[in-house]
RNA sequence: CGGGGAGUAGCGCAGCCUGGUAGCGCAUCUGCUUUGGGAGCAGAGGGUCGGAGGUUCGAAUCCUCUCUCCCCGACCA
């Protein structure tokens, strides 16, 4: 992609509105609009790397067994009222009347449609186990949604529901979307606290959240640093192997992680030496929960068991919220001049910077590089506008590209171009050949 | 939902107290000069002053109502 004809609508100056690192980058980088309050156009920037956590969102849950498919945003009143959440749910949740006074609501979660599916649909033990995940957009009626797309109204969710026959099984597909949470999480370059949580509305007695560590974090939490260097991705987990996944599981629970409503300070102290206590501050951005039959009772999701008697199953809920992810990769990756995108969700991989275009020995170096980069794979950013060098630096270190390469007029007569990683690790000056063929080398994570 | 604050050009703001017909910086457009970390000069365009009523010869400014947005708290992917 050419920057001079991309929609990138950078500011220079921040709005107002914006306090914390995330919506101020995201708003200065031309990643989002505000619509509303809690409601957000995504720009292309944005949307790009929305999707490409989506994509790892769905590789993960397809990899640990779970199913895609789509539901609807709009939901009938009738299914919530089955299962007693309409009106609990309180003002949380939007109600619509359509053209035939019939009552609708944009949903603020799945439970009920996708049971009201299950029940409708499956009829034998042979039909278990499943797991069934969409990514789609919820509404929730915050009483005041900030922090961007970290709290928002509208926001952008995949969320899984396991169907068992027993809790022996519910415990199982709990561990195989723990696990694939835990490797989700790490691809985007995260660490991802599973902390052991409250059940909340969604209810059940069987729940944990996972927290992304970040000083701007809505909750307090506590830790042992041990579990901050449990590596999950160098070891390829086999989601049938039950064992395998309580030994993953067990690493990550045996140490103390707890958030503030969890936290017990005698507990900690006793158990955390005190130079491995980590006190901080960590973002949501999952939680998976057991709940068993509260949904599937209401419901009537019933399998006709090997013994021919009716069970009803045992279902658990698992959510990941995708637009919140964006948010919460900025808090953890930015410093004072932009964001700094981990390699696996930045909205390129590349950037090349020609600092003199019109410059025929640059500009012909630059279509080179971004001739070749293209064919070898990557997403290349090309800035070929004509803007002072200045201008040029200052927007790649606001959008955050991971890999930038720099191609002017000092280098090129030499034969060089500068080689860079916008978190600091790598900056040197290079043949374009020797740049090409490191580029072409790196991971994309 | 309790408490606080703000709506004036795309963004950031001044003007309001003490009414007299809207201004600054950045951005945008044109031209020239510049070009390795947000350039310089010259010129230009752009505003229902959130909205509705009212007071007044006259309202961005005073009064009433209203809408929206933000911040702190309580609640949440």
């Amino acid at each position: 992609m050419r920057l001079s004809q991309f929609y990138l609508p950078t500011l220079k100056e921040t709005p107002k509105e914006a306090e914390i690192a995330s919506h101020r980058l995201m708003l200065r980088a031309g990643m989002v609009r505000q619509s509303s309050a809690g409601i957000y156009t995504w720009l292309p920037l944005g949307h790009r790397v929305l999707r490409r956590i989506e994509q790892i969102v769905r590789e993960e849950q397809d990899h640990a067994g779970a199913q895609e498919m789509l539901m609807p945003t709009i939901q009938p009143a009738e299914v919530w009222r089955k299962s007693g959440r309409y009106d609990d749910y309180g003002p949380e949740m939007l109600r619509i009347i359509d053209r035939h006074e019939r009552e609708l609501l944009y949903g603020p979660t799945n439970e009920e449609l996708i049971t009201e599916i299950f029940a409708a649909t499956v009829r034998s033990y042979r039909d278990l186990p499943k797991m069934l995940y969409h990514i789609q957009w919820k509404f929730r009626d915050e009483v005041r949604p900030r922090f961007g797309v970290m709290r928002g109204r509208e926001f952008l969710m995949k969320d899984c529901y396991s169907f068992d026959l027993d809790y022996e099984g519910a415990v199982r597909s709990y561990r195989k979307m723990f696990v694939s949470y835990l490797r989700t999480f790490a691809r985007m370059g995260l660490k991802a606290i599973p902390m052991e949580a409250a059940t909340g509305p969604i209810g059940g007695d069987l729940s944990h959240e996972f927290i992304v560590l970040a000083p701007t974090g809505e909750s307090a939490v506590f830790c042992d640093r041990e579990v901050l260097d449990i590596d999950v991705l160098s070891e390829d987990v086999d989601y049938g192997d039950d064992g395998a996944l309580g030994a993953v599981i067990d690493r990550f629970t045996r140490v103390y992680a707890r958030t503030e409503e969890k936290h017990v300070a005698a507990d900690f102290e006793k158990t955390v030496p005190e130079a491995r206590r980590y006190e901080g501050r960590g973002i949501e951005v999952g939680q998976v929960f057991y709940f068993g039959k509260k949904y599937s009772t209401p419901m009537g999701a019933v399998v006709t068991g090997p013994d021919g008697q009716a069970v009803t199953v045992e279902m658990g809920s698992y959510g990941i919220g995708v637009s919140r992810l964006v948010g919460a990769i900025i808090e953890a990756c930015h410093d004072d001049n932009g964001i700094i995108w981990p390699d696996a969700v930045a909205p390129f991989d590349v950037e090349i910077i020609n600092l003199r275009p019109g410059d025929e020995a640059c500009d012909a170096a630059c279509m080179e590089a971004y001739a070749k980069l293209q064919s070898a794979g990557k997403d290349v950013l090309y800035d070929d506008r004509d803007e002072r060098p200045g201008v040029k630096f200052a927007d790649a270190d606001l959008i955050g590209i991971p890999w930038r390469m720099v191609i002017g007029p000092r280098g090129i007569k030499d034969g060089k171009v500068e080689l860079k990683r916008r978190d600091g690790t790598v900056a040197d000056e290079v043949s374009l050949a020797v740049a090409l063929d490191r580029l072409a080398a790196a991971a994309r994570g």
